[in-house]
DNA sequence: AATAAATTTGACTCAAGGGTTAAATTTATA
DNA sequence: TATAAATTTAACCCTTGAGTCAAATTTATT
């Protein structure tokens, strides 16, 4: 039984699907990083492939289309999301929950290769429906939040979807600057951001 | 003489050159509009001149190519952010300088016209090395700015540019989602974000 | 080893769109 | 009115890059 067990685990990366998967992935993550750095349209298909050390076609195993890669990175960036926003902040104001949600978020953009990318209008139709759907959920939930903090009094008044453009801007920019290998460290950023951002919105 | 002044006033429109220079003004314009909205290769110069209710090769009589309209379209946001960076802001701390310079960059990005393009590095690379130096160059001043302000002791401590990053961010979004016939009035999102920003880097 | 499935490749097709050009038309000037 | 300059047009060329495909090669299974 043991055996069956451990034979499992040590045949898992030989598991087909799963290598499959994995390669996908790469092929995502690697292309959403040029999409970033140089913009979806200045990046072919033939970049992205050499990037992997790959031919153009070889892509096409693993994924149906550039649109379907753009998608996908969103996709993934908004997964990445949806996740730091289902954890509870149980026993804090919406203050306090909006700064730890945001911290996280840029934590998330900066270390974990997804990215935020904001070139919406390059998606087939459908999709980008689909992402501005995605994206206005999130968007929504955040202004939920800041709600939340202003009836509670630790979030002052105004607008509060001008409170939440404004710093979902901040966000979005982060990863056109951002530079794993830059002078600034992922979690420095987290904290100063998350800083700023509950400083601009704090009650008084 | 009056007539004279008159006659040349009233033979302006018929002037030749400025004919030229309103014309390929509006192209810029046009151009930069659709760029904000639908991102620069999503969008062919079939597409701006049709806006225009002109036709293609009827472009190409003001410009140059396609490049040299984007450069343009960046020059003139930065153009318009010197003009606003020369103002004279006297007796006044870094902070309330820096407040009131944010929020005439949200007036002039909401009010003139002028978009404040990302899509650098859509640019050829002479123009890109052009318009990042000056984008730089802006960054810089700013960045200045919050250290003397940080030094009258009305900016909080922090690093200076991660400041400058954060709220740069918020107005780099704006011409994304910002829409002259929607729900926010210009002047009521430039009071707001000036403050937000404000409060962001406020010292205690 | 033989067979089947997975993976990769080189060589191709095709459309979109940037840019050109010569000719037509309109507008200003002598 | 004649001439020159400004403006506009339709029809064209050409490159880039997305996407395809049949064949080759590598990897797993019987």
């Amino acid at each position: 039984m043991v055996y069956l067990i451990m034979d499992i685990n040590v045949k898992e990366p030989f598991n087909r699907d799963r290598q499959f998967a994995l390669k996908r992935q790469a092929v995502i993550r690697a292309a959403g990083l040029d999409f970033c750095k140089r913009g979806y349209h200045n990046t072919s298909m033939t970049d992205i492939a050499s990037n992997l050390g790959l031919t153009k076609a070889a892509l096409y195993y693993y994924v149906k289309n550039k649109d379907e890669v753009l998608f996908e990175c969103h996709q993934q960036a908004y997964d990445a999301m949806d996740i730091i926003l289902q954890k509870k902040w149980i026993g804090e104001n919406g203050l306090q929950q909006l700064q730890d949600l945001y911290c996280d978020f840029v934590r998330m953009l900066t270390a974990s290769g997804v990215s935020l990318l904001t070139d919406v209008n390059s998606l087939s139709e459908l999709n980008k429906i689909k992402v501005l759907k995605r994206r206005g959920k999130i968007e929504r939930k955040i202004i939920k939040l800041v709600k939340q903090g202003q009836s509670d009094g630790s979030i002052r008044a105004g607008d509060p979807r001008l409170h939440v453009f404004f710093f979902m801007g901040a966000l979005n920019w982060l990863n056109a600057w951002y530079d794993n290998s830059g002078h600034f460290k992922g979690e420095d950023i987290a904290v100063h951001f998350a800083t700023q951002m509950r400083l601009g919105i704090a009650a008084a």
